[in-house]
RNA sequence: GCGGGUGUAGCUCAGUAGGUUAGAGCGCCAGAUUGUGAUUCUGGAUGCCGCCGGUUCAAAUCCGGUCACUCGCCCCA
């Protein structure tokens, strides 16, 4: 048994979980092509270059989290850790530029090598959603619009909180940069060793950080609306306009970053307190310079992906699609089977949902109709079938009628 | 990568001044009921007490290691 266990950090997925999960895609789904949105599905791996090139030599999920291997091609092979760069790369690859705006959404496996803990998997699952070739910040609105009427339509929308932020645009941000870097050299005496480290890497990151004496330290920061320029000023009103012309609640979170270069102007976070340390269950924002840097035609993009095993906590059970109930045929005798067999054939084919026990007396098929919530029962003998009828029995009254074979669908159907 | 907690039946868990055959509930199987489920009653099987080693006449119990799960840090969905 013991080692008969899954890799460390992957789950199966399966009974109710995979009706959570099923549940929360269809309501995905239903958004984004409410939206216009297009289903792109890409593969789970690519070119380790493809997300090292992305991705940065400095960011943790590039230098300890891939799952990297060589394949037997000799090819450096990565498990995607994120969607963006592995829809960028299609992009890319089958010419979209030509057929700008594209707006895609996805899901699927994402792999990070993590220590595991509370709603963080080495394997796990995202709902991801872009906008590719839009600068305008309309494209920011409008995806944090399919945001947050996905978490509505989950049920969870009040108990999340959307951060939003503005990175700024390229020169802001170089200039908010240098400026935190200066103030925070000033004070390295001060600096919890890991924010010592962020200063060197990824100077933005010590504003996340939740030590005591470095949220001292970051009352005190430079603020990056300070440093923002007109440009970044016009946009960033314009997606704040654009959000409360929607009645989308959200607070601004000066201290939401990203650390990584091509992200630039809007990012956001969509939170809870009801997961533990994990608290994030959507996030995004735009990506505008990353095309490029991939070696691509420089392309405007925006986007975000959900954790579904994140929101797979979070619903309420009455929102879960509901189960067909079976309807159980059961052969009496040993004549009575493949007559049974055919009558249960004749009823699937009318689409109804039916099982058929593949042994077993009376009885036990009676037991195992129950145990599978199954809503009748039709019972298949020598009496009824010298008269071309069934018993159908009704599992959760416990009356039974006779009922001629040629109605039995029409029958069932009338009543499920 | 770093720190805390926990590993006993399919599941939830009892079980320590170390002591003989390791327990309960739920679930599972069988029977009462060989043409009728749920309820009820009767009976049954649960198991290398995570794994390896040590102490001891004797270890589920004490010690060391290891693995897994879990919570937090880091980071992120």
């Amino acid at each position: 048994m013991a080692r008969l266990q899954p890799v460390r950090g992957t789950h199966d997925i399966l009974g109710e979980k995979a009706i959570r999960f099923r549940t929360i895609f269809e309501i995905f789904k239903n958004v984004a092509e409410r939206y216009s949105h297009q289903e792109i599905d890409t593969p789970i791996f690519e070119f380790t270059e493809t997300f090292k090139r992305t991705l940065g030599d400095t960011s943790d999920v590039v230098t300890k989290e891939m799952y990297t291997f060589e394949d037997r091609g000799g090819e450096q092979i990565t498990l995607r850790p994120e969607y963006t760069a592995g829809i960028a790369r299609a992009f890319i690859s089958n010419g979209l530029q030509q057929s700008t705006p594209c707006k895609f959404y996805s899901f699927g496996p994402i792999f990070r090598y993590e220590r595991p803990q509370k709603g963080r998997m080495r394997q796990f699952h995202q709902m991801d959603l872009e906008i590719l070739g839009v600068e305008e910040p309309q494209a920011d609105i409008e995806v944090l619009a399919v945001a947050a009427d996905f978490l509505n339509d989950l049920g969870i929308g009040k108990h999340i909180t959307l951060e939003l932020n503005s990175l700024g645009d390229p020169e802001s941000r170089s200039d908010y940069r240098d400026a935190l870097v200066h103030y925070f050299t000033g004070h390295k005496g001060k600096l919890s060793e890991d924010s010592l480290k962020r200063l060197e890497k990824n100077p933005m990151r010590i504003l996340d950080s939740k030590d005591d004496g470095d949220r001292e330290l970051i009352k005190d920061a430079p603020r990056i609306a300070d440093f923002y320029n007109q440009s970044t000023k016009d946009f960033f009103k314009m997606v704040i306009d654009g959000v409360e012309a929607l009645d989308i609640k959200y607070v601004i979170n000066d201290r939401l970053v990203r650390g990584l270069d091509y992200y630039c102007h809007t990012a956001f976070e969509f939170t809870t307190d009801q997961l533990g340390a994990q608290g994030t269950v959507l996030a995004g924002g735009r990506y505008d310079g990353l095309m490029e840097m991939m070696g691509g035609p420089k392309t405007a993009g925006i986007g975000w992906a959900a954790g579904m095993e994140r929101l797979a906590e979070l619903i309420a059970d009455d929102l879960l699609i509901k189960q067909n109930r079976p309807v159980v045929v059961t052969p009496v005798g040993a004549e009575a089977q493949i007559p049974a067999m055919k009558l249960a054939h004749d009823l699937r084919v009318a689409g109804i949902v039916v099982d058929m026990a593949y042994k077993g007396n009376v009885g036990k098929r009676m037991k195992r109709a129950n145990k599978q919530n199954a809503s009748f029962a039709v019972l298949l003998g020598e009496e009824e079938m010298a008269r071309g009828v069934a018993m159908v029995k009704n599992l959760d009254q416990g009356s039974q009628e006779e009922v001629s074979l040629s109605q039995i669908s029409d029958y069932l159907k009338g009543k499920g």
